[in-house]
Parts: structure tokens; sequence; C-alpha cells
DNA sequence: CGTTCGATTGAGGAAGATCAATTAATGTGG
DNA sequence: CCACATTAATTGATCTTCCTCAATCGAACG
């Protein structure tokens, strides 16, 4: 991680009014329109996964792009050298496969991490349908669109948090999607060793371990249950003001 | 950087068979078609750029996407807490502005880097266009893919590679850019200052100054001119082996 | 010709990786 | 149900990489 180098002469905070935020009522009312849109105007095949069930592999031709009605899935990308890495995290309403478009071929692993059900489309039935719909043409725009801000934001993560920061950053975030979604987000059930989380987090399985344990010292976290894969999380609020602690430890900036 | 922890028991490169990759003609004559179908199809208004313009700011409406004619531009994304960071880099044919289709706003400024000329389209238009010509509606997402599919090569890189070798991979990226279009990749010169470029490695400027001169020095790449921002690429495989080189400093593996 | 900004280089320090040992949880066959 | 093997997680000690701080140098510009 490196210093916030100044890169532009304007402190970003002054320029930027934040984007006003849907509430978590609109998203889970977003995912619930969107299903029922696709189930209607399109042959949607559904497919029961389980923890571990691949959904589609990099280098297989593409043909259908996914969407996760339940469950959670995990996407890898691969490098052509053996490298691998956890490039995201999908939840109930999000799409998989949008990477295959461009070149016919998926590039990444799309991996259950649950049971859970995946509707599989066909993007040629999909296209037909856009233009008979304008409103699903709008809709899947709008799915890859978040994507890519989403991409974004976790790039920011990587390069401006010190390690615990992204810890907590990721649990936010997770504790987040299922706030949207309208789950319960006090208590979270990692899905994933420590070695998962420390590849998407780029970091090793050590650190991320340590700095759960500090999380969890701090009373930020806590342990539920025996496992260590259960998590408590009190106060979403707490982490944010965690992550924003690590990053401004020394405050005291006069002007500016 | 951590190690790449091995989180699936079958190796990558075992299972992924190498996706067939345009080579470069096809990027060009795809950029050239996609212009002209645009031009064709739509109302497209041009600007005029210079370094340090900006095309959009984060916050703003969102209202056109955005294609580069000529010139480079960078994308950086802000955090409500003043963070930024630089995310992205556009050259010709490249899109600008998908992660505002979201939320109606731009998340990212984006700033050009050189003179050039931007190719500004409304949204409402191009929707409407994609109703009528399917084929624009195609090129439309595969453009939208092929940068999700980048975002995450990005985001491998940052989290596997050490210092040295993410900038090598960023000089690769880059002339491979102007590769892809048809423009001479042995020397290059670099519109960011080392700061940006750290930045958008997730790096100090310093080590991105002791990277350039240790690639110098390995006769890797060699400085042009007196200003430090001109590099000479003699080789550009000269700089992915060395990526490959810096991810296995001891290749000694009996079987695997 | 001085001022300013960007780049380089060195010295020291800190965050996090690596190596290694221990403990806890899970699964297996008897 | 228990002994045992296996895998995940924790924790500590050490080492490496990269960040931080600081000085110097060069180029560009008024």
């Amino acid at each position: 991680m490196q210093t916030a180098a100044a890169i532009s002469p304007v402190p970003a905070a002054a320029r930027m009014p934040r984007p006003t935020r849907r509430d978590e009522g609109d998203v889970a009312q977003r995912i619930a329109d969107t299903l029922k849109l696709l189930d209607s105007k399109l042959a949607v095949q559904r497919r029961v996964v389980h923890a571990g069930d691949v959904i589609f592999r990099a280098g297989q031709a593409f043909g259908h792009l996914h969407v996760l009605n339940s469950g959670l899935c995990k996407i890898v990308n691969l490098a052509p050298d053996g490298r691998e890495q956890v490039v995201g995290l999908k939840f109930r309403g999000d799409w998989l496969g949008f990477d295959g478009i461009a070149n016919s071929r998926h590039s990444c692993d799309a991996i259950a991490m649950d049971t859970g059900e995946v509707w599989m489309i066909r993007y040629d039935q999909l296209l037909d349908a856009c233009q008979r719909h304008p409103a699903l043409m709008l809709l899947l725009h709008e799915a890859m669109s978040r994507e890519m801000a989403h991409d974004r934001e976790t790039m920011l993560s990587l390069c401006t948090l010190p390690a615990d920061a992204r810890v907590a950053e990721f649990l936010r975030y997770w504790s987040d999607a299922l706030a949207e979604r309208g789950l319960r987000t006090d208590q979270l059930m990692l899905r994933m060793t420590r070695a998962e989380i420390g590849n998407y987090l780029g970091m090793t399985l050590e650190t991320v371990s340590r700095a759960l344990s500090r999380l969890a010292r701090d009373k930020v976290i806590a342990f539920a249950g025996k496992g260590r894969r259960d998590l408590l999380i009190p106060d979403v609020g707490a982490l944010s003001s965690f992550v924003q602690r690590s990053i401004a430890p020394a405050p005291t900036l006069s002007a500016e």
C-alpha cells in the first residue's frame, strides 16, 4: 500500500457530491423486478448448484449469461502462467459471465460457494429479447455498469488501504450486500478459507488471520460458535469507522 | 504482494486453453469499424481536448458515453474520504463513462492526458439506435465486456506481482495497446508523472523510479532524449519475460 | 537566472511475507 | 464412540520488500 499521493491539486472530498445511494429496500426491489422480468420475457434455464460446483470455467465457449437467484459464488481469474485470483464475489441478483461476451469465451472461473440456484440465459435469446423489450436492455446495461463501478472500488481498496482495513472493508462490503438483499447482517458466515480471503484481498492467509484477530480484540467483530468461520458483526458502522481510522492516523492537518 | 496461494487444487495452466487472441490487425480494424458505425448511425458530437482537460467528473449527471477517437485519457476513481486512484488508461477506440449508467451519475473523473478528440454520444440516442441496429448493441456489449475483463487482469497484476514486475507489466500493456492500434511500439512517451504511475500501480513514486532505473540497467528499457519520460522499448517480449522471471524466482520444481 | 516541479538516489524503518510450531476442527475407519 | 489422519487457523520469530524521509540533481519556465 502506498501513500495517497496527491495526484490532483483539488482535494477529492471537496468536489465530489456524494452520489445519492439507493437504500436497501430499493436494491431488493430492483433485484426482484429484474428476476421477474427475466423470467417473464425469456426461457430461463434453472440449475441448482452446491458449494464447489463449477458454473463455468475460463476457456469455455461463451453462450450463456448467468444470474444468481440464490446462493453465493466466487469469480476466479486465471493467468496463463498459473497465477490465479479471486476477483469477485456474487450474491443473489448478480450477473455472471459478462467477461465472456468480448472473446466468445469465458475468461474466469465461476464457482459456487454455497447451495443455490443459477439461472442460465442464452445470450442470443437475450439479445433478441432486448430488441423487443427496451426495459430489458436498460436493465442489462445497468448491471454491467454496476459491476464496472464496483471493480473500480475494489482497485481503490487494494491500492490505498493497509491490510487490516482491507479485511474490514471486505467484511463491510459483504454485510452491505446482505443488508441490501434484506438479509440479517449481524451474523456472517464466511464461506471462504483464510487463504481464499487473502488471495482476494492481495495478502497472505496469516495476515488475514491476524487482521481478524485484531478486529475481534477491538470488538469490531466477534467469533460465533466454535468454528472461526462464523462472525458476529454487532455494528456495521464500526467496520466503516475502523477503515476510516486506518487511512488517517495523523489527521491533524491545519489547512486543506 | 502475496504468494500465489494455491486456492484450487488444479494448476491453472493445465486447464486453461489459452483463448484465441485477435491479433493487432483485427483490433485496429475493429476500432475503425466501430467508429464508422457510430458515425453513420448516430449524431456524434466531437470535442477536441488537451492534456489536463476534464472530459467528465465524478458526481456529474450522466447523459453521454464518450469514445476516444484520438489521444489518451486517464480514469480516476474518488472515494468520499479523499482517496483517489487512477483506475484506467484509455486509448483510441476505447469507451468512457460506462460506470455512470447505473446511478445516472459518473463515479469517476476522466481526464485527457494529451491532445485528442472525444466523441460524445447521448445515451438515450444510443439506446434508440441499439433498438434499430442490433450490430450497435453487440458492439456496445463487447466494449463493456472487454473493459470488465481488463479490469480483472489489472486486479490480478496488483495482487500477484511485485513492484518491479508491475511496472514492467504496465509498460507492456501500454505498448501492447499501441501495437494493437498500429502505432510504433519501440518508443513510448509516458504522459504521467512517477506519482501518477505509482498511484495507478499501487506503489510510491520512489518505487516507480527505482523500478524504471532497474529496468534500464537490465537493458529491458532505455531512456530516450534528456527528459525521463520518453522510453525506448527495443523488445516488448523482454518486458513479458521480465514479468515471468519475477514471479518464478525458484522454478526448479520437479513434478507438477 | 533563479524558481519550481519532477526525478533520482540513499539511509532507515515499518508493514507484511515467510518460515515454523502449535492448536483446533473435520473427517475416517475400526 | 474413539484413535487417528487431515486440513484450517492461530501465533510467534525472522526476514524482505517497499514505504518514508531527506538530500541532490535536472529540466522547464517565467
